[in-house]
DNA sequence: CTGGATCCGATTTGATACTG
DNA sequence: CAGTATCAAATCGGATCCAG
């Protein structure tokens, strides 16, 4: 298995070098937020349960920088931006719909039931 | 987006749900060993790169436990142990080989060089 | 040879407060 | 509305030691 160096950071195969730039808990489902087109901050925040403040903003960062996501900024107040795919985040797409699929299958196998709005 | 429980922790997605069983940096450079038979524990050890014992005892017991992988032990002195994929294992290394040749065109991308033998 | 357990530092994440 | 900074909690991973 080849070794190599990226942003200072070994990865030990491509698997690890692919998750490490779409993987963790929330950058696929941000991603897969922006597959119908562009949305705003604050639609993201309210359409991803339970993301964090702090991680949806530094997951924004991270796929901005790696090109996955295009960050654009009105000059306006109060202050509006939009988020949507380049083309390299709707490649990934593709390859998140595939892991999806691949999910669904392994629940129904291990007999997970959706969670249905609890008492409480 | 569903939600759901497995093992007492909160899922928000089926990528998450399929992450959780055959990511992190280990699982899938584990279960890639195991594609084409056999191997003993001592054989994983040595043909993994940098993985420590607790990480490698772990990850092959969640494997297990998850049904990705099957343990045959040996009742001899010194103890003998082999690690085979099962059906669902096999069916992962499908997926994995997927993300794999994904990551192989991001590196491309990314222009990663493999390092080679490093001075030191 | 295989594997469990413990200690401990490093990294990640959440909660909260503050800003233009 | 969108984003930054800080601090504490939780999780993770590595090194090490013991055991059958």
């Amino acid at each position: 298995m080849p070794e190599f160096l990226f942003n200072n950071k070994l990865y030990y195969n491509p698997v690890e070098f692919a998750m490490d730039r779409i993987g963790g808990t929330w950058k696929m489902p941000v991603l897969w937020r922006l597959k119908d087109g562009i949305k705003r901050y604050g639609e993201l925040k309210n359409d991803i349960p339970h993301i964090t403040h702090k991680m949806l903003t530094s997951q924004l960062r991270e796929l901005e920088e790696e090109g996955f996501i295009k960050r654009k900024v009105y000059a306006v107040v109060p202050p509006k931006v939009e988020y949507s795919l380049t083309p390299r985040g709707k490649r990934a797409i593709v390859v998140v719909d595939y892991i999806r699929n691949y999910g669904l299958e392994l629940m129904k196998e291990f007999g997970v039931k959706e969670k249905k709005a609890k008492t409480r």
